[in-house]
DNA sequence: CCTTGACATAGTAATTATTACTAATTATTT
DNA sequence: AAATAATTAGTAATAATTACTATGTCAAGG
């Protein structure tokens, strides 16, 4: 693993976390270190950010769409910004309290919605994360089956809604149309995709499990 | 007002991301749609991407720190994002129903959080929103009591928790520390600032509201 | 028809925030 | 002290998005 050295830069960047209120960006954050250390480079500041992040000693602040922001409070809390001059405030209630009482007067903002993300890791990458020890084997056990033309052109299959012709299949790989097309042939005689009507072709549960 | 003009771009546009399963960015949009209109050039997609989610006709979707992506899905609905492969997913209820109970198994993600942002105006956006009229009265008559030097010296101050000197005030400012102290002891006059200690200057209730 | 002005476009340049790279420096372990 | 590892300043590069510019299209109104 790796050590962790509470270097001079990073005590001042972290101190200058901790005096500053409210959420400040990478930027703002350099132009203020670099009173107490002139020679700091704004690259160290992201570095640091992110990595006393990582340590657990602040926390990242990623508002969609904008510049990231750090936070000097660690307590479990959730933030309201402003669409229009994009100050970042606390809020410490839950969301449905939030926005069912009118408790909105108590911070002042003029509430219009909330953003609500998940996060995770979805079934695909679960799956990858199992298998360690066998890295060949899974390779040649999983593959044996669809060679990579044809999982390029089930690949291009999956992410349609409606059913489309070889041609388009054509475009959307490096393929050629005579190719997909006798690839298609083969991957319907395996039931990884179905011909709901001449020459439209949409991929099939079994497809979709094979990928 | 501004016309809106359904061209050929835009239907194009807005029948891939139909055509489109998941949620495109723009870029992967950008590839398809070159297929059907082979000159068209990546900033009018990007232009009318965002044009269209302002009409309405799709949704734009922000996920922190990431790229932008677009949903042809009007219905309201969250999203659930993979932290590894990025992939994102739409989730169909809110957010306490989900996190207590085991319908996580329904979308198949390993849920690890949740990120909740509200939006809306800010207390200060609200107030400078209301004056409309009167742009060179409001102007004169809120600064009539503070000089620019003396607002530079108040801002500050305002962005520390801890009082904090006068030079630490010069250093953040284009303001000389002779300047500073000067302002800081008019400020402190009116009752703008503090000096909770010999040297050590805090904004005041006051000093907040006058900014 | 022909002009006028609003809207849109392709192609390109510029911007912004962030990350990657590199050689030098500093700290830690042997 | 020598070897190793972590960190740094400075700079280059990247990625996504937006701004700019000259040109093109289209729908009235005379
Ligand atoms: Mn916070
Ligand atoms: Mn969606
Ligand atoms: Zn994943
Ligand atoms: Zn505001």
């Amino acid at each position: 693993m790796k050590f962790f050295r509470m270097t001079n830069q990073r005590e001042v960047i972290l101190e200058e976390i901790g005096r500053y209120k409210g959420h400040p960006t990478a930027d703002l954050l350099y132009e203020r270190i670099k009173k107490k250390l002139p020679h700091i480079s704004l690259a160290t500041v992201y570095r640091n950010l992110e990595i006393l992040s990582e340590v657990g000693k602040i926390r990242k602040l990623e508002i969609s769409g904008r510049q990231k922001r750090f936070d000097r409070e660690l307590k479990e809390h959730n933030h309201i910004y402003c669409l229009q001059c994009h100050r970042i405030d606390n809020i410490h209630m839950v969301s449905e309290q939030m926005l069912a009482s009118g408790s909105e007067k108590e911070i002042g903002y003029k509430i219009s919605g909330c953003r609500i993300e998940f996060f995770g890791i979805c079934p695909e990458c679960q799956r990858k994360n199992k298998p360690q020890k066998q890295n060949e084997s899974a390779d040649s056990h999983v593959t044996c089956k669809l060679n990579t033309r044809q999982r390029e052109v089930l690949a291009a299959l999956e992410s349609y809604t409606t059913p489309c012709t070889g041609k388009d299949i054509a475009a959307m790989t490096s393929l050629e149309a005579a190719q997909v097309s006798c690839q298609l042939a083969s991957l319907k005689k395996k039931g990884l995709v179905a011909s709901p009507a001449r020459w439209k072709y949409k991929i099939t549960k079994a497809g979709k499990d094979a990928l």
